[in-house]
This record gives C-alpha cells, structure tokens and sequence, in this order.
RNA sequence: CGGGGCAUGGCGCAGCCUGGUAGCGCAUCUGCUUUGGGAGCAGAGGGUCGGCGGUUCGAAUCCGUCUGCCCCGACCA
C-alpha cells in the first residue's frame, strides 16, 4: 500500500472527545471515526487491524471444532418473549417495528436464535456435540458508551454457543473453549488473565472472564501469587480472620461530629484511621431496611450483598424514612439499637474500640466494643477484596490490577433450551434439553485494549500479529533524487512479493513527518532508503520498539524482515 | 436515568462578561524556496457561531427552549 493511496488524515492534536489513549489514538492515527454517541466508522486502517483481529479469532475458533454460521441482526420479539428475556432485558434492548408494527430487536446477544437453530436442527443425541459460533455487529443500547470503541453501543462480537447430551458434555466443551480462548489471546500477543467471574443476568453456573491487563480497564480483578486463584473483584471472596478481637481498652462514650457523615469527615473530625471506624449502610431489603456493616476502609460489594436472604436485588440504599423506620438515622448509622436485620462483614470480627454512628443527628459513640457493647455477630463475606488479603484457598496473598474484559465464557446449563424446547433424543429415546454453553469475545473491543496495553508518547506499539502493515519504507528526498525513488520501489516489490504488508511512505513530505505518522499508526518495522545508505549499500532500520536506528546491509536488514 | 460540563470552518481553541465587520493555530489547495524528526514565504478555499423562539435598530454575544456531545454512577464483549 502507498501511503499517498491510503486516505487518512493523520491529528496532530487529541480531539476533545477522547478520554483514554486508546480512543485518542484510533482517531488520530485515523483508524475511526465517530458518527454518533457509541457509533463508529471503522476507516481502512483500522478496519485492517480489526480483521487481523477477526482472522485469529476464526481461526482458533475453527481449530477448536466449532462451526461458524450467520444469524440475523435483526430478531422478532416473539423469540425473546419466549426466554422471557423481552421483558427482563430492559431498555438495553434497541426495540423497533417493521412496516406491519410487528415487534422485532437489533440483537444485543443471540441465546435465543441459536437456541431456535438448534432446536429445529438438532434432534438426536448423536449430533452432538456442536458448537455454533459467528462473529457479527451486536448493538446495545448502553446507558453511557464512552472509551470509543471500548464500550460502544455497536459493536463487533464473536459469540459461540455448544449444545451437549447432559452437564459433562457441557463441562468438555466449556473447557475446550477455554484452551482456544487462551490461544487465541496468546496469538494476540496480549497480556491477559482469565478469573472466575459473577454469571450475572445471563443465568447459569460457572463463568470466567478473560481480561487484558491494563490500567484504564474498567474492572479489578484479584490474583494469588501462590496458587491458580483469579477472580473477578465482583466474586473474589473475603475469609472470617481467625483469633479474637483485642480486650477492650476504653469506656463506651458519645462523640459530637456535627456534619460528619461520611468515613471520610468523621475521620478528619476525630483523627481516626478508616480501620477504626465501622461503616453502616441501611438497603432496601424484601421485607423492610437491612443494614450492611463493614469496616470503615472496606468497599461494600454490591453483587455479594444482594445475594443476601431479605436483601433487595439489584442492591439499593433505603430511602432516609425507610432507613428512620428502623432506628438509623441516615449519615450518622450505627449497629446498636437498631430494629433491623443486621449484616456484619467478616473483617469486623477482630474491630475493637471503634467508633460507630450513634443513631442520632450529629453523634457517634466511641469505644465501642462487641460482647460488651453490642452482641459479638455472626459475619458473613459484605465486601470487596483488598491486595493483600488472604487467598481462598488458603495460600498466599491477592494481588489486584485492573483490566479490560476481551471475553467471557458462561455454563449455561438448560436455562434456554428448556425455555425454548430444545430438545434432543438420547439413547433411550427420552426428549432431554440440551446443555448450552455460550462464549464471547469483544473483536472490536480488542483493538482498543490492545492499543492501551502497547503504545507510547509518539503513538501506537502492535503487536506484530495485529499491526495494520509489518514494515514501512521511508524513502528521503524520493521526489528528488531518482536512485533513492527506484530503491524504495524495488524494495516495496520485494518484501511484498515475499509476503510482506508493507507501507510505501511515497508522500513528497520533509522525513520528520514521515517518521511521525510511521509511529503514530505503529508499524512494527521501519526502512529509510536515503542517498547516503545507498551509497554504502546499507538501509537503516528501525524496531518500533528500538531506541536507536541503526545502519545495516541490505541483506541484513531484509533477514529481520524474513524472521519477523 | 440522576449529577456536572461543553457546543464557533475537518481538528484544537479565542471572541461572549461589557451586543455593532467572525478570528488564531493545525489541516487542505496553488506557487516559490527547503528536504534526516511534524519547514519558510506568498496567496486561496472553507463557518446561516448546534436548532427553534424571544429581547433589540442590530445577537456568536442577553433570555427561553429543544437537540447533540463529554465527564462521574448503575450495565457489559
């Protein structure tokens, strides 16, 4: 490809839009363009990563047994009044009608017309098993796309789904999905870690999440330094610490803390550690207010929460009325004298001497013990898990970094082909519902954490599997100097006749911007045919990854190209 | 949806407070010079100042309203 022919406008400047360095850089290297909130147009440069992307996916995919098809875009209403889902699914469902007002969708997910394939297509236990997959634009009608292609609304998704006879048939092809996903993302050339996540609306019972490791990611997730252990933070879970707490050491007595209704303020107003203090947060519960207490410098884990008996799910705080009902007053909540259902986390088993919301406007007590001044709790696992905190299994520490989610795999069980009568015949001829697993993979979603794993202050660094061309050639003075011209021409046919992707910098440009746009797009490997190289025979080349250039033989430079 | 902000050529911004000729940098086009890290000079094109309504002799500027976009929260590949 020569550079003249490619169309893009490369920025200089960061347009206001973009947040984080992956979108900033997809517009600036002109690999998207935004056409509304969470709409993008994919431009040739991006669209080529993106179908590198979409190729090793494939392939892996294929490698693994599963069969791709095609399913519509667009989905009647009647199969997701079916699963129950048209109703449940709320208005992340982009809903429209055809010219007879018939109800349809543009599909967010496809549980439900592969599981309609299926049904119709699979009648005998000895077809299975089978693994359907397609990769195809999604769109969701997200509450707040943002990070450009990260969280769009459209989107590119590789979905799959496996239809087994029972449960272990289900569990073979989950975990064959589970080797080709982490092919794939070592393909990819991506640092990436796979943790036990929450199956959360789309039902079933195990799941795990694939995440590229990066520090813009939108999720934490928990590791041990010792054993397998990984989990999403939303499902890590927390240990009852062993031993009692210490004896107590003061008196019960009331604190004044007008306006301190936060951790935070009541700490600055009686210059206290966060640890020290307890919090208390009065939710909504199935029969009346329930109170949640944690250690002041733990997070509550919403998810954990609501999977509490009498607990409200989703998770919402009690209205102040409600929360006074109870005997809490709102901003300064405390455990003691409460008429509620009472929840203690487990780190506040060993807490003495705190401090607690009094349940009065302005006041707090301090000193306050349990087995004296409130019943020593029961605990149950409230909240998030920290670095440091102890492993479930019971070696090591967790570890916490953040990460992107690239893809997810589900058990789903037979919560749809019961729903939607997928039945096959097994050996005794019994119409049994089949075992679906489903498994996704954010193909778009990639490019951008790819680029926030691998880029630097002059732009883009790919790993080579995903970089839109593998080497560019920067002719100097092309457009004056005739020898330089017919180097970098015969040198553009032989490497791409050798197989090469290669970029052919024939703009009449000074070099600095040459070499500008080279990093900003990311291209791996870079020559400069120059007079002076040509003189000596020599071409200069460059790692994107390289401090330095450095002068080599022609020969010797194309020998790195060959080994890639 | 709740809270906050922004909207002026393709991109980044100024002008608005205190109403009166729409401006700067980058990008684009032409010419000349230049040519190893985002060149210089000269010239050119491109904006109904997000839409609608109001106030006024006169609105980018003041008022109202709608829309779009961005940020913080819940959701997700």
């Amino acid at each position: 490809m020569r550079f003249s022919r490619l169309g893009l406008t490369t920025l200089k400047e960061v347009p206001a839009e973009a947040e984080i360095v992956s979108h900033q850089l997809m517009l600036r290297a002109g690999m998207i363009r935004r056409l509304a909130s969470g709409l993008f147009t994919w431009l040739p440069l991006g669209l080529r990563v993106l179908r590198k992307v979409e190729t090793i996916v494939r392939e892996e995919m294929d490698r693994a047994g599963a069969l791709e098809l095609l399913m519509p875009a667009v989905q009647p209403a009647e199969l997701w009044q079916e699963s129950g889902r048209w109703d449940q699914y709320g208005s992340l469902l982009l809903r429209m009608h055809d010219r007879h007002e018939r109800p349809f969708c543009f599909g967010p997910t496809h549980e439900e017309v592969v599981t309609d394939i299926a049904r119709r297509e699979l009648k005998s236990y000895r077809q299975l098993p089978v693994n359907f997959y397609q990769i195809q634009t999604k769109f969701r009608d997200e509450i707040r796309p943002r990070f450009g292609v990260m969280r769009a609304r459209e989107f590119l998704m590789k979905d799959a789904y496996s239809f087994d006879l029972d449960h272990d048939g289900l569990v073979a092809s989950y975990e064959r999905m589970h080797a080709a996903y982490t092919a794939i993302f070592e393909r990819l050339g991506l640092g990436f870690r796979v943790v036990d996540a929450d199956s959360g609306e789309i039902g079933g019972s195990r799941s795990q999440e694939f995440h590229v490791l990066a520090d813009s990611g939108e999720d934490a997730i928990a590791w041990s330094d010792e054993d397998d252990y990984a989990s999403n933070i939303e499902t890590a879970v927390t240990l009852r610490p062993d031993g009692e707490p210490p004896a107590p050491a003061e008196e019960l007595r009331r604190v004044d803390t007008p306006g301190a209704r936060s951790i935070e303020e009541l700490c600055a107003a009686l210059d206290i550690a966060p640890r020290q203090a307890l919090k208390t947060l009065i939710v909504r519960g199935t029969e009346g207010p329930v109170a949640l207490v944690l250690r002041g410098d733990h997070e509550l884990n919403a998810i954990k929460a609501a999977k509490l008996p009498g607990v409200a799910d989703p998770l919402e705080l009690a209205e102040a009325d409600d929360a006074r009902g109870a005997g809490a007053e709102p901003g300064f909540a405390g455990p003691r004298g409460l008429d509620c259902p009472v929840y203690y986390d487990h780190a506040t088993a060993l807490m003495s001497d705190f401090v607690c919301g009094a349940n009065e406007p302005g006041v707090h007590l301090a000193g306050v013990n349990f087995g004296r001044d409130l019943e020593r709790p029961e605990t149950v696992d409230l909240r998030n898990v920290v670095a440091g905190d102890p492993v479930p299994g019971g070696k090591g520490t967790l570890s916490i970094a953040r990460g992107i989610e690239v893809g997810h795999i589900f058990q789903l069980g037979t919560k749809y082909s019961e729903a939607l009568g997928a039945t096959v015949q097994d050996s005794d001829g019994n119409d049994v519902p089949m075992h679906m697993g489903c498994y996704g993979i954010g193909i778009s979603r990639i490019v951008g954490a790819a680029i926030e794993q691998g880029h630097d202050e002059n732009g883009i660094i790919w790993p080579a599997p995903l970089a839109p061309f593998d080497v560019v050639i920067v002719p100097i003075n092309m457009h004056r100097s005739e020898a330089v011209r017919e180097a970098a021409e015969a040198l553009y046919d032989e490497l791409s006749a050798a197989g090469h992707e290669v970029l052919l910098d024939d703009r009449d440009a000074r070099p600095g911007v040459k070499f500008a746009d080279a990093e900003l797009i990311g291209v791996p490997h870079r020559l400069v045919v120059s007079d002076r190289g040509l003189a000596a025979g020599e071409l200069e080349y460059r790692h994107r990854r390289d401090a330095e250039a450095r002068m080599l033989k022609r020969e010797a430079a194309l020998d790195i190209l060959a080994r890639g």
